[in-house]
DNA sequence: TATTGTTATACTCTATAACTATA
DNA sequence: TATAGTTATAGAGTATAACAATA
């Protein structure tokens, strides 16, 4: 089952809307898992127009603020991260790289793997990605307090199988 | 770009760790979709658990739930509920109708839609899975009180860009 | 002319397996 | 033997366009 990157965009439908008037959504409202996806559907339709016009993509974007955080980082510990495979992340370091936004070095202590370093280039485009994403961002929680946002962020970070559900603490 | 179902999971991998020891996240941290997008990662591994043995994917489900709800909604509204096109919602409901879960009748007033309805069987797995889903859905927020559940909820129903964002309604 | 369901097609993303070079 | 990166391949899911039947 593949973990849905929102759905490709219907280019010419119009936009997704959470609860169509008129419809009984039953169960799906009482799970916090439906109200997961929906969200990321509404999201992205968003999210295409900031990263396609830089090249971006989500995954992209993720690789290199973690590159930019943590310089030399190896590809296999940022697929790790970001939840990809490694074949995957060949494929986004390549046009990174293509990009001339980094690149890969020998690792000192190991001649296996690649240590990543984003280039000035890189670090330039990164600089603006970062400023539109933290933009748009906000523009989705405008409604919220900084409270609720940082509420929100907090629970979606405790929802889901095991590392999260711990009763000691209390973000709310 | 595609709106990500979660990815495909890799069977042998372990499972998803949010924050890996010792990596710094920069901004990914401060955003509400990146949050989003690493909990829908992990309640995806989860899921498939469930959804497999009964020959569900979250689609069906959704659209069995929407149908039992609505029952007799025409292919085309199931489609934009749900937020898929409407090629895809005739794999969805030829696979419902192929293992016997619902009909496809004529509509009564138009003679180009179908008019969809669960049959008994059809039911009677709906309400297995539902069961299963809404356990699974509780483990996943587990150590969370019922307030803030809701407020999960009620936060990522108005995280967005347009429908959400009214600074009237204070959910926390 | 527009809409519902359908089919055919292409594209994207992903997992899996196998290869290489290092360890 | 095991691991990092790579390549090749297949599969799932989706969008797009075009078609038939109906409105």
């Amino acid at each position: 089952m593949r973990v849905p990157r929102p759905r490709q965009l219907r280019r010419n439908a119009s936009p997704f809307e959470r609860h169509v008037p008129g419809v009984r959504y039953g169960v799906l409202d009482e799970l916090a898992g439906y109200a997961v996806r929906r969200a990321q559907i509404a999201i992205y339709e968003d999210l295409d127009h900031v990263m396609t016009p830089l090249q971006l993509t989500p995954p992209r974007f993720s690789s290199m603020v973690l590159i930019e955080a943590n310089p030399g980082i190896r590809q296999s510990d940022l697929a790790t991260v970001i939840g990809v495979g490694r074949p995957a992340m060949v494929a986004i370091i390549d046009h990174l790289q293509s990009q001339g936004w980094l690149r890969r070095e020998v690792h000192a202590g190991d001649g296996r793997a690649n240590h990543l370093v984003l280039t000035r280039k890189g670090l330039a485009l990164l600089a603006r990605a970062k400023v539109m994403m933290l933009d748009l961002d906000r523009r989705w929680t405008q409604g919220f307090s900084e409270h609720e946002r940082r509420t929100l962020i907090t629970l979606l970070d405790r929802l889901g199988p095991s590392p999260a559900a711990k009763p000691g603490e209390d973000p709310a």
